[in-house]
DNA sequence: ATCTTGAGCGCAATCGTTCGTGCTAAGTGA
DNA sequence: TCACTTAGCACGAACGATTGCGCTCAAGAT
């Protein structure tokens, strides 16, 4: 079924070579017009696709870049894959993608599988603080970009959002709001996501003379059911709080069940504010109060980023920060009056 | 840095293909276990990895394959996606995603670029039921399995949900429960899960003698604001629905919305009820009565299908209808009385 | 009439693997 | 001792494309 150029050459009485000059109109070398039109008709008439393994090998050129991702059935990465594979798309690459479940050996035996298939670059939305795997790739100059996670210190090839100042402004909104008690559902300390918007919401505290209180630190998952353990645990508490701050939209709409499960009432016994603004998760009753972020234009930025990379063009100097928004919607709301 | 065979065996003093057989530990011929573990050691001191392009072009099986989905960024197909990814995964194989947005001429640019990838085969999750390409491919016995939607009449190639029975037992549920005028928030006719399930309405109807009414079948679209729309149309009509039936969760969760906007109360004066059953989305308050579908399951079973065909296992017989069951949660219940 | 030039194409190496075939030496049986 | 097997490896042709180089021949220059 499947037309080679030397076929076509045969077909055509000349040089296979000859044939690959017109299909990939080489601008140096030149064919007669007549002979050009003759292999083209020759070729469509056969249906002939090129072979991008055979070409790939002989150009040490993929047109395939790899994805690394924690879990694709997860909405925040579906639709920052979403970004990269449009990008990629539309500039004639494909990408190659699979899951690690946070697991730092599939991550590993994601990156040696990836390079095995001879991908021109990477783009891990996996990273840990402290990746030795991901340390040794950039130490070895493979195009890499690191995107919504980076390692610490975070490396000029990153692309994540403004972790540090979006929670900052998250919990200044809720003290606005009068709120004192406000607790954290955190994410992982692996994780520069996790880690950063811990340390953002204990300087924001800390800058409004409010103690923090380590029963209100809870957590350690980035999922709706941590979310929900996590808030369970919060209504626990003899002084329960009056607001949280969720690391984001998943584990934020998993406190809200477990909220009104215990018959509470949002926001006017508890304010929940989330992280990324997820449509399909952040559409709770109420509307829930979240950063957003702009997920699918991370995903595009990053694919950009790593095509320069591969372009040659000299290495970015800094990180890409995405800026977060405060989306108020109608999860948060004032803090209720102190019981008397 | 990459080594290679070649460079191996220059290393050991030995051809080539004498190191090919060692990596690949060829079971028919033999190599000295003396030589077999000296090229070991030196194909571990040089970090060797194969090339897998090479290896491809070579052998003339990539172990890719590729799946076209309408969008990953959909939580449905996301799942889907992951089961797909977690078979194949472990079996040595890797997947191209492209995304179609449903459009047919990406699907088929995403077809032919795949197969210049030399896919081995290909999993779609785009079908329509009159898909030229699809059928073109099928008749050309390039291996492909249809998944979630099928073309018409269905193939033995198909991993699709029980569509018709699903959407009747949905529709009998709600007669069950008193309702009569029961409204469909369809899909898109082109689909065969739009068909089917429509079909399944009307039958279902037809079956206990309550008239079809044109007015209560709306929609033909598969997403949230589609099902947003629908359900605003739908509280326009002069008699609106006491129960809705909503071609999928995405759907279910738009009406759900505009229903709440417009001040009424599920399931006291509106029932709904979705397809699929996504935990990121059925998770709404109250909580979506659903037609559960093993989405993660269906993706693997596609993908293990589509690997039995590769090993020649002569095609399957009968396609894979995967059953679909309803759980019932807190968005249905009786319908309210008629007012006087 | 000879030289230059360049258009138009062929040649062959190469990318990294795989695998059928063939060669050499040591071991076996009679 | 002599054919004969077999273990252990080398050889080289593929796979389908790309690409620098070189060849040929007609047209123009001198």
């Amino acid at each position: 079924m499947a037309v080679t150029l030397k076929e076509l050459g045969r077909l055509a009485g000349v040089h296979p070579s000859t044939v690959a000059r017109v299909i990939n109109d080489d601008p140096h070398q030149r064919v007669s017009e007549e002979l050009r039109q003759r292999i083209l008709a020759l070729a469509d008439e056969h249906g002939y696709q090129p072979n991008r393994l055979a070409r790939s090998l002989r150009t040490k050129r993929s047109n395939v870049i790899g994805a690394l991702i924690p879990d694709i059935s997860n909405p925040f990465f579906a639709l920052m894959f979403r970004g990269i594979e449009d990008a990629l798309a539309e500039r004639d690459y494909s990408v190659i993608l699979a899951n690690t479940d946070d697991d730092s050996a599939r991550g590993e035996r994601g990156i040696t599988m990836l390079r095995e298939r001879q991908v021109d670059g990477l783009i891990l939305a996996t990273a840990r603080r402290h990746d030795r795997a991901v340390q040794q790739l950039i130490a070895e100059h493979f195009p890499v970009v690191l995107l919504n996670r980076h390692t610490d210190p975070i490396p000029p090839n990153a692309v994540v959002p403004a972790d540090y100042t979006g929670s900052m402004t998250a919990v200044e909104y809720l003290i606005g709001l009068g709120h004192q008690r406000i607790a954290h559902i955190a994410g992982s300390d692996e994780m520069s996501t996790g880690h950063t918007r811990r340390q953002g919401y204990r300087d924001a505290l800390e800058r409004h003379r409010i103690p923090f209180d380590p029963d209100l630190l809870v957590g350690g998952s980035f999922r709706d059911q941590g979310g929900y353990e996590a808030m369970q645990q919060l209504l626990t508490l003899s002084i329960p709080p009056t607001a949280v701050f969720a690391v984001n939209d998943l584990a934020a709409a998993g406190a809200m069940r477990a909220a009104n499960e215990a018959g509470m009432v949002i926001p006017h016994d508890l304010s929940v504010i989330g992280f990324n603004d997820l449509s399909t998760v952040a559409q709770t009753t109420p509307r829930l109060t979240t950063l957003h972020l702009p997920v699918h234009a991370m995903g595009v930025k990053a694919a950009e980023r790593l095509l320069a990379q591969l372009l040659g063009e000299r290495g970015f100097v800094e990180p890409a920060i995405l800026p977060v928004t405060l989306y108020v919607r109608d999860s948060t709301g004032p803090a209720p009056a102190p019981r008397e």
